[in-house]
DNA sequence: ACGGCTTACGAAAACGTTTTCGTGTTAATA
DNA sequence: TATTAACACGAAAACGTTTTCGTAAGCCGT
């Protein structure tokens, strides 16, 4: 009933427990008799090491601890879909550990982690450190020498290996496609400027005027505040939205950086009496659910999580295995890439 | 550097080991001089015990391990994320395991983490298994005095504690309500018998009906099959969906057990020239973001994913922390809400 | 008959804790 | 002064493994 220990087989077999744990391992010391004797009866009884004991003694836990800021949010399920897999593969399990973008859960999650629980850390930074801009958590961290992989929200100030997506390309991307669909008046639905994401893809947006020689128009940039993203905040958020689009109305593009506000721009524009694409065309970021089923469907910006988190775990395994190898950091891109749907289609 | 462990602070202080996890346990047997002293110099480096090493003297890892088919799911991260508060709340670390909705991969799931690496599962079985009906690795679990608490896709043979939906009384709900809302004709869009909550939430469906005297139709029931499901034959979903529509034109309201197919039944339908809700009325079910997002919005079947996370955890702990009392398996009913939306909306 | 070699196994340490028990020192009591 | 009790600490076992080292038994050659 209770769990077979390897003491436990050598008192049934009448052996020690050294002997015991050197026949399951085909260590040739062993006499091929008693061998057989000690994995037959293993395996009769279907005997599988205790993994915590095997974790003190090796010092090592084949687990790796994610911390992120949310988990009901696509791109991060997707992040962590191609942890999950890698992982698998190399022989590794996943624990999960969410801020819910509190500095302080944060800290508190990677501190119950970091005490042998796990190898080493992929994370991603919950909005509230990105504000207080306070690292001590992950610079301690890696001081005890516990390898961290930070994606997508990372931090230049702390030394790590990262991956991250190319926003400002993949925003860059998408207003230059606009342009390219004869739109004259791109406008661009953005976060405030200490979410790092927003302003790197707010900077592309730029980027791609300028090639262009558009001078930007500053009324046609509309930065939302954190509070709207509350999936409760609907209508404040609606709110936002229609008024920035009436306010100017001669736009016609909109890049959104996500997938929220993009389809909310396409619903208040349409009862503002917009038609997408015909008058409005549209680009979000993240290519999740909402993109692929919305009607019109929404030309998207995709990042690719699950080869982010691919990477990810990669690097940090990598890293994890070879403590000897004291190569440099790195920063790992992961390309966008335009999905065209309806939202920008030609007629 | 490395990790402090109470053999290096008994070497620095020179002290024994044991002193000092009592003084830093606030031992009395330790004079309150040396606990100072010795609590000090903990503070000051910043120890903590590790992890592992009280696992395995206690037998306790205070880790659970959460086994679901797919993460990129909105139900399934909602009940994470209540999984995960309250194990946070009392203590307990999360970890995850995928399977994808493969057998093999539950199976070597479970393994992977039955051997000591956590003290109690909570799991939502993949639907191959529920196909293939080996329940050899639940059993087994059980047999080996781990607790296990299964939710959602449930399976009546295993003896564990439970916390489903209510399916049939969700589903009923919706289809009474498009009958209050004057619906003549109401199509199901559903899967196949073999997936359980396709199955119940079909039943719901068919009492409605029933209990309004309403004879059942079989040409307004489509069973959709698993293929269709994957988010590459988006075209393939739609073709099925727009031949039942065109098949059955008198249908004017439509319960779909999930978010996509009701999405998808509203895009179509439009395709069609349909107008949403005036000449037909949807429903669909999982509150997810497409519900709330979509256009026009998606009256659907809440299940409370958090609230349902919160009472597995709560059940699984409850059990890990009382083994000793044998207390019958719970069934935990989740009540549904129909949350209405403009999908269904009088004009 | 004796040294040396192989074979086959066991004892013990180690990983980092907690806890039980034993013991030496000091202080209080008779 | 002799006995005892309280105090403060250390040794060791235990959790379940792996691994190094030691060693008894058997065999070979001389």
């Amino acid at each position: 009933m209770q769990k077979l220990t390897l003491k436990k087989i050598a008192k049934e077999l009448d052996v020690s427990v050294s002997t015991v744990s050197k026949a399951l391992r085909d260590n040739p010391e062993i006499s091929t008799d008693t061998r057989q004797r000690i994995k037959a009866f293993a395996k009769f009884y279907n005997f599988k090491p205790n993994n915590i004991a095997l974790s003190l003694k090796n010092r090592k836990t084949k687990t790796i601890g994610v911390i992120i800021p949310e988990i009901v949010h696509h791109f991060f399920t997707t992040v962590i879909s191609g942890i999950e897999k890698v992982a698998n593969e190399r022989g590794y399990n996943v624990i999960i550990g969410l801020s819910n973008e509190s500095f302080t859960k944060e800290v508190i999650n990677m501190e119950m982690l970091a005490n042998g629980s796990i190898d080493g850390f992929i994370l991603s930074v919950s909005k509230e450190t990105q504000l207080l801009k306070d690292y001590h958590h992950l610079t301690e961290t890696i001081g005890q020498g516990m390898p961290i992989v930070m994606f997508d929200r990372t931090i230049n100030e702390v030394k790590c290996d990262k991956v991250i997506v190319d926003d400002v390309e993949g925003a860059c991307k998408a207003v230059l496609k606009l342009l390219d669909m004869q739109c004259k008046n791109i406008g661009i639905i953005t976060t405030q400027d200490h979410v790092n994401v927003g302003k790197l893809r707010t900077s592309g947006y730029e980027n791609a005027l300028q090639e262009r020689n558009i001078t930007m128009n500053e009324k046609f940039i509309l930065k939302l505040s954190d509070e709207v993203n509350d999936e409760n905040q609907m209508e404040a958020l609606e709110k936002e939205v229609a008024r920035f689009l009436s306010e100017n109305p001669q736009l016609d593009g909109i890049f959104a950086v996500n997938e929220i506000y993009a389809i909310t721009a396409m619903n208040v524009a349409r009862k503002l009496g917009k038609e997408i694409p015909k008058s409005l065309k549209v680009i979000g970021f993240t290519d999740g659910l909402l993109s692929k089923y919305s009607n019109p469907s929404l030309s998207t910006v995709s990042q690719h999580g699950k080869e982010l988190g691919e990477k990810s775990a990669h690097l940090l395994i990598n890293r994890i295995e070879n403590e000897d190898v004291e190569n440099e950091f790195e920063t790992v891109i992961i390309e966008t890439e335009l999905i065209e749907r309806e939202s920008t289609s030609k007629i």
